[in-house]
DNA sequence: GCAATTTAGTGCACTGGATGCCAAAATGGA
DNA sequence: TCCATTTTGGCATCCAGTGCACTAAATTGC
C-alpha cells in the first residue's frame, strides 16, 4: 500500500505496519507546505496518513522530528569522514570536506531538502528545536577539534571551532534555500573559506 | 513590598502593579536553581510570587523567557556600539570590542549571571528557546557586516560572520558557565581571536 | 488448525504551556 | 460618588506530549 522500503532487514514477524516514517513524513510536509507548519495539528497528519494521533508519536518523537529526516544517519556519516581524515591535512580543510561530502544530495532530493530548510530556518518553533538537532552535531565537531587542538572536546578552543563552523554550514544552508540557488555545495564551501581565512578577504565577495 | 523600581514612569494611574518583572524572574531563577527548570510548573512560579497563573503571562511571553532577563536592552547596546565604530578599524576587531563591552557585569550580576548561562546552555528546553532569542543577535551582527563587506544583510558573507560570531559568543559563555572560571571577558576575547584568526593557531592553547 | 508470541496500533486520561475573553479589583480624578 | 484606567483573575479552550492498558494482525511451533 505505502511506498516500497529498501529496508531488507528483520524477518517480518508481528504485525506489519500500516505506514511507513517516510510517508508520514511525506505527508506532513506537503501539510506544512500548503497550510504551513503551525497550522498543522498532529491529529491532521496522522488523519492524513490514516493512522491514529498515537500512532504518530511512536513514529517520531516529536512534531518538530518530522522536518529532520535522517539526520541521525548524516550525523554519523559525518564523524566517520572527520575520523577518517589523514593528520596532515589542515583542521579546518578536513572540516570543510567533510561538511560537503555529507551533503551531497541526488537532483531528486534537493527540492524536499529545501523544503525542509526553509521551515528549519524560518519557522519559529523549528528554529528552536533545530537547536537541540545541532547540540549533537557540534558535539562531533568539538571532538574532532580536540583531536587537532589537543585537550578535551569541552574546551573553548573545541568549542568555538564546532560552533563557528556550525554557524558557517546554517549560513550556507539557509542562503541556499531561500534563494533559488542550485549551488548547496558551493555555498558551504564559501562560507568555510571565509571561516577559515578569518574573514580577511577584501569586500565585494558575493 | 516589591523591590524598589527605578523606574520614574508614567504617573501610576489605574490598579497599581501587584508586583514585578525582576521580582517574577528572581523567584523562578530561585525555583529553577533548587529543583530543575522542566521539573517547575508555571504555576508553582506564580503561586510563589502571589499572582495567578495567567498574570504571569502577562509578566512574561513564555516561561522561557523568564531566564532571558533584558536581553532586549544588551541587544540594542551592541548594535550601537557597532554601528558607532570607526570606518577604519577591522571588523572583526569592531565585533569583538563591541561583544566584550556589552558584556561587561558588575561583580554582583555574575553569580545570577551564571546561573542564567547554565540554564541557557544545558536545559534543553531552553536551548531551543534560545535559537529564536540569538536569531535576533544575529541579525544584528548581520547588518554590521554587511555595512562592512558589502552587499544585504541576508548574503552569505554577513551571515556567515553573523552565525560565526555567535558561535564563539555562545562557546565562551558556556565554557565561562561550566568551569568556575571568573574571567568570562577573557574567554569572550580568545574565542573572537581563533575566530578572526581562522583558528590557525599552533596547538596547546586553552 | 490452534495456541503462544511478537509487533503495531488505538483509546483514554492527564499534564502543562499558551491564548482569548470577559468580569472584578484597585487606583486617581472630576 | 461615578468614571476612566489599568492590573488581575477565572474560565474555557487548544495543542503537544506521555503513560497505560488493551486490541489487532501477523509469524512460529505444535
Amino acid at each position: 500500500m505505502t511506498s516500497d522500503e529498501g529496508a531488507s532487514s528483520e524477518p517480518t514477524r508481528g504485525r506489519p505496519a500500516s505506514t511507513s516514517r517516510q510517508d508520514v513524513a511525506r505527508a506532513a510536509l506537503d501539510l506544512f507546505a500548503r497550510q504551513g507548519y503551525d497550522e498543522t495539528t498532529v491529529d491532521e497528519i496522522a488523519a492524513a496518513v490514516g493512522i491514529s494521533r498515537r500512532t504518530f508519536f511512536r513514529y517520531f518523537d516529536s512534531k518538530p522530528d518530522v522536518v529532520w529526516g535522517e539526520f541521525d544517519a548524516e550525523l554519523g556519516r559525518l564523524r566517520d569522514r572527520l575520523a577518517e581524515a589523514p593528520d596532515a591535512e589542515p583542521m579546518m580543510d578536513v572540516l570543510r570536506r567533510s561538511v560537503i561530502a555529507t551533503n551531497r544530495f541526488g537532483a531528486g532530493e534537493l527540492d524536499e531538502l529545501r523544503i525542509r530548510m526553509v521551515l528549519i530556518s524560518t519557522v519559529p518553533t523549528l528554529v528552536a528545536h533545530s537547536a537541540v538537532r545541532y547540540e549533537e552535531w557540534c558535539d562531533v565537531v568539538a571532538t574532532f577539534a580536540a583531536s587537532r587542538l589537543g585537550g578535551s572536546p569541552d574546551d573553548l578552543g573545541p568549542q568555538t571551532v564546532a560552533r563557528a563552523a556550525l554557524g558557517a554550514a546554517m549560513a550556507a544552508f539557509a542562503c541556499w534555500a531561500r534563494d533559488d540557488g542550485d549551488d548547496l555545495v558551493g555555498e558551504v564551501d564559501r562560507a568555510f573559506r571565509l571561516l577559515a581565512t578569518g574573514f580577511a578577504s577584501e569586500p565585494g565577495g558575493s
